[in-house]
RNA sequence: GGGCGUUUAGCUCAGGGGGAGAGCGCUUCCCUGACACGGAAGAGGUCGCAAGUUCAAAUCUUGCAACGCCCACCA
């Protein structure tokens, strides 16, 4: 046992603590009854964890480090995501700057690059995660491209594609012409852009109503090669008589339908709407409708192919201006209008996205959405807070085919062999060059690899031996909790449900934790181009991580979002003013700590016991906090919990228990002392388990120190691994009578404070007090007579119904209880008056308010009569209150 | 266009049908035997606006406004 430092410095502790942890192995799974495994959401290899992260990790430590004290069987997984085009645009970037082309080394060197990307900054998230106190298995990491975790990926492609559930398509994908690669949606970034509509004349092959021509209005002119067919909208009756006609697309000259389609809107520029199915969402969508022919125009890189003249070979936008002058030219330009509109780009290179229609695979969702509709319906999976289940089902509701392939090689590559002798084609487990069904040795594996998200979907039973060691998974899956940000609810939450329903035939979760998105203090999102984001590892620096994870836990609340307080000063520091109150915190119960223990000479552990009035209270007080701590956490309620440990242990251990204390303890008898000693070592006790979880390092760090309490004999080493106080066998300590009683005593002291501060007096000097009250108040208030004259710093106290005011005294009021100060010749006649009168004031307005609600009908007859009996008392206490004041003012007067 | 969230003290935020809360900041006093990263006492708010439900609305409903987020669409 070793003797407490005067100041308690978490950068020096803190990592000291961790190693220590390590190296007991506390972080490896625990033996428990019960299983609480978790998943780390594996954050990207691509760079630095952010506030997010460190949001999302300390929610899970603290939630694993409760589950660990309770008892269960506990393990946290970490790992890493391989993150494809985000690590791969990362790479590519870097061997740019170093003049190297990803083209020119090819794919095997290029993944080169990306492992070793990989393995730097997956080795620097993997220490941020240690810094940050997080109790995760570093023995075993995962990473979604291990051999192991690819051989899960190519079993779920397998199996999927062999079941009918992946499939090769035509569709329109968001084509980055400049990285040759499809975007997903969620990839793909909305810019608003100045731009025209054109309005362009076509031709009718015969007049309709004396018109020779239509106008229709485009974005996109030079996509007009690729036209085939014109729409109106149903609800359009000026155009019904068009439908059914042909009109001559200019400059191909071929006759192309006129229909009508319900994607119209009939207001919109001129009401008629080109249809090139194969480079628009929508015009392919009425493509099929209608049975219209896909007609590309453009090659991989957006340049017009061949059989268009002069066009052919032009980028997209040098055919746009040819299109638009050769309508010019032939006057079937009718006229241009200014408009904005939003524009797909690429998140890596910001070239504008093309609508493109190329083979891509799929996975079809109907069989797979229907069950995780259910177990979310069901309460099988349940969302925290709860509005998120709406969400989740609603997009659910929503959802089409998954297109899985992505143009790119930082991935899993997608295992489908193709036979260019016999047209064989097949999804293997294993590679081979040589076709099983021809013999042929021309066989070629499918370029393309998976979505990220197609491996991460995976993770709660990849990362637990699945396929091959399902006993691993035995009794941990599913896992206990996912916490995670709310906008990956759709992109990686559902689609997690969909596919363990699919394999495990469970569910991978069953709680999942959304926890605000942290904005900067104006509001705004943290984003590295504004430079308004806030590096956690900035913040344990100045104020260490138990610090951090505090401020952090408070945010926890059912709010969607929350604004970080943080700013930066000049000398490029992070200040934040709630992380440095939280530090305080942390100091706070340091210095508690080191008080109690440094006043432990002759102690023997034995069990609380409440001798006094405050240790009654004290003692009920924390098993109330017990029971609340606990349910906060199992209903996942962070804020609620760190809030409420904070209150109890700063204002009421501190500012006041171990205030009543000091007398006992310093100068008591040895018995009286080593009671004492006992009850302030057992809330102490259970106060630093209940902090552990929130604030790991100053409370273990303490716990090196501490003897057993009456809790129990400490024989665990470490904190973390010690016992969670049981609110129930805290449940006798209960006692709301020794509450009230103490509340009592606590107003008299605040009444002397408060007198003492009007009147400037030394907090030191001794004053005689005179209190009048009740009978049983008064009896009350004797019982603690030996803190209230400590505490208050009172010579003479005079207790009871008859009590006096003494001469030359003034008075506080509250609820029953006049304290009267004696202040001698001080007293302000005038003051003292007008204070009282003011008072007097305000409670007759008070209680003309409850008069009037208690005189009202509607009241007394439908409010809880619980709620009625509360006014009165509240309305009699006021009578009473006024009656004393109006005595006073007639004493002063 | 559909959905969601927020609007409470100078700042960051809790709370949530029946007496307006915390931390920081501010004012005054105190370096009292762990802690000045401390202690005590205070000042400060018609809980965004309007209507409705109710005996009772900061709290529930609706509308409006501002800010923000998500989804869809933008020929």
């Amino acid at each position: 046992m070793e003797e407490m430092p005067k100041t308690y410095d978490p950068a020096q502790t803190e990592p000291l603590m961790i190693q220590n942890w390590i190296d007991g192995g506390c972080y490896q799974r625990s033996k428990g009854v019960g299983d609480c495994t978790v998943v780390i959401p594996p954050p990207n290899v691509t760079g630095i964890l952010h506030m997010g992260h460190a949001l999302d990790d300390t929610i899970q430590d603290t939630l694993i480090r409760y589950n660990r004290m309770k008892g269960l069987s506990t393990r946290w997984i970490v790992g890493t995501d391989h993150a494809g085009i985000a690590t791969q645009t990362k790479v590519d970037k870097k061997l740019k700057s170093e003049g190297i082309s990803r083209l020119e080394i090819g794919r095997e060197k290029f993944l080169d690059a990306c492992w070793d990307w990989r393995r730097e900054y997956g080795g620097t998230i993997v220490s941020q995660i240690r810094r940050m106190g997080c109790s995760v298995d570093f023995s075993d990491e995962k990473f979604t491209m291990s051999p192991e975790y690819a051989k899960a990926v190519r079993e779920v492609f397998c199996d999927w594609y062999h079941a009918g559930l992946i499939y090769r398509g035509k569709r329109i994908v968001n084509w980055c012409p400049s990285c040759t690669t499809a975007i997903s949606d969620d990839e793909a970034e909305y810019k608003d852009e100045d731009s025209h509509l054109w309005h362009l004349r076509y031709p009718l092959d015969e007049p309709v109503d004396g018109h020779d021509y239509i106008v229709i209005a485009t974005t996109r002119p030079e996509t007009c090669l690729g036209d085939t067919g014109v729409a109106v909208s149903p609800e359009d009756p000026e155009k019904a008589k068009y439908v059914g006609h042909n009109v001559i697309l200019p400059i191909v000259d071929r006759p192309i339908p006129i229909f009508s389609d319900w994607h119209v809107d009939k207001d919109f520029g001129s009401g008629f709407v080109k249809v090139t199915p194969a480079h628009d969402p929508n015009d392919f969508a009425m493509g099929q409708t209608h049975d219209l022919p896909q007609i590309n125009i453009f090659d991989e890189h957006a340049v017009v192919v061949d059989g268009y003249g002069d066009v052919s070979g032009m980028d997209r936008d040098t055919a746009r201006k040819a299109i638009v002058e050769w309508f010019d030219e032939h006057g079937l330009l009718d006229h241009i209008e200014d408009i904005n509109h939003s524009v797909m780009h690429c998140y890596r290179c910001d070239a504008a996205l093309e609508p493109w229609l190329s083979e891509q695979w799929f996975v079809a969702v109907d069989k797979l959405k229907g069950p995780a509709t259910k177990v979310v319906e069901d309460g099988e999976v349940t969302f925290h807070p709860a509005r998120w289940k709406q969400t989740y089902l609603t997009w659910m509701d929503n959802l089409k085919d998954w297109c899985i392939s992505r143009q790119l090689w930082w991935g899993h590559r997608i295992p489908v062999f193709y036979c260019e002798d016999c047209g064989w084609e097949d999804a293997l487990m294993e590679d081979t060059d040589v076709c099983p069904k021809c013999g042929g040795h021309h066989v070629h594996q499918d370029h393309d690899v998976l979505d990220t998200w197609f491996s991460s979907q995976l993770w709660t039973f990849a990362t637990q031996g699945w396929p091959d060691h399902p006993e691993q998974m035995e009794g941990h899956h599913p896992t206990a909790a996912l916490v995670t940000a709310r906008d990956i609810i759709a992109l990686w939450v559902a689609r997690m449900i969909m596919s363990s329903l699919y394999f495990t035939h469970e569910v991978p979760f069953h709680d999942v934790v959304i926890y605000a998105t942290i904005l900067a203090k104006d509001g705004s999102r943290m984003s590295k181009s504004k430079g308004n984001g806030v590096d956690p590892m900035q913040l344990i620096e100045r104020y260490g991580a138990d610090a951090m994870r505090f401020n952090l836990l408070t945010l926890v609340t059912n709010n969607q979002d929350v604004r970080f307080d943080a700013i930066k000063e000049k000398d490029g520091s992070i200040a934040s003013p709630r992380t440095e109150a939280a530090k305080s915190f942390v100091t706070k119960i340091w210095n508690a700590s080191r008080f109690v223990l440094m006043n432990m000479d002759g102690y023997e552990p034995g069990p609380a016991k409440a001798v006094t009035p405050e240790d009654a209270w004290m003692l009920s007080r924390l098993a109330k906090t017990v029971a609340s701590t606990t349910a906060s956490l199992d209903a996942f309620e962070y804020g609620d919990m760190a809030r409420g440990l904070q209150t109890f242990f700063w204002n009421e251990v501190c500012d006041w228990y171990i205030e009543l204390c000091k007398g006992r303890l310093l100068d008591g008898e040895p018995d009286q002392r080593l009671q004492v000693q006992r009850n302030l070592m057992f809330v102490l006790d259970c106060s630093l388990r209940m902090l552990h979880p929130v604030m790991p390092c100053v409370t273990e760090k303490i716990w090196d120190s501490m003897p057993a309490s009456g809790l129990d004999d400490h024989s665990a080493p470490f904190l973390m691994e010690a016992a969670w106080p049981d609110p129930d066998a805290l449940a006798g300590f209960v006692d709301d009578v020794a509450e009230g009683q103490f509340d009592l005593a606590r107003r008299v002291v605040a009444a002397v404070r408060s007198t003492r501060a009007r009147y400037r007096l030394s907090p030191k000097a001794e004053l005689d007090v005179a209190v009048r009250s009740d009978a049983a108040d008064a009896a009350a208030l004797e019982g603690q007579r030996d803190f209230v004259c400590g505490v208050g710093h009172i010579d003479q106290l005079a207790l009871g119904a008859e009590q006096d005011k003494p001469a030359g005294s003034v008075s506080v009021i509250d609820g029953g209880l006049e304290v009267f100060v004696v202040v001698g010749g001080l007293v302000d006649l005038a003051a003292e008056s007008k204070r009282l009168e003011r008072d007097l004031a305000k409670a007759e307005k008070d209680l003309s308010g409850i008069e009037r609600t208690l005189s009202n009908e509607g009241f007394v007859s439908k409010a809880a009569p619980e709620v009625v009996e509360k006014k009165r008392g509240q309305a009699s206490e006021l009578t009473t209150t006024i009656e004393q004041l109006k005595a006073q003012i007639a004493d002063f007067a």
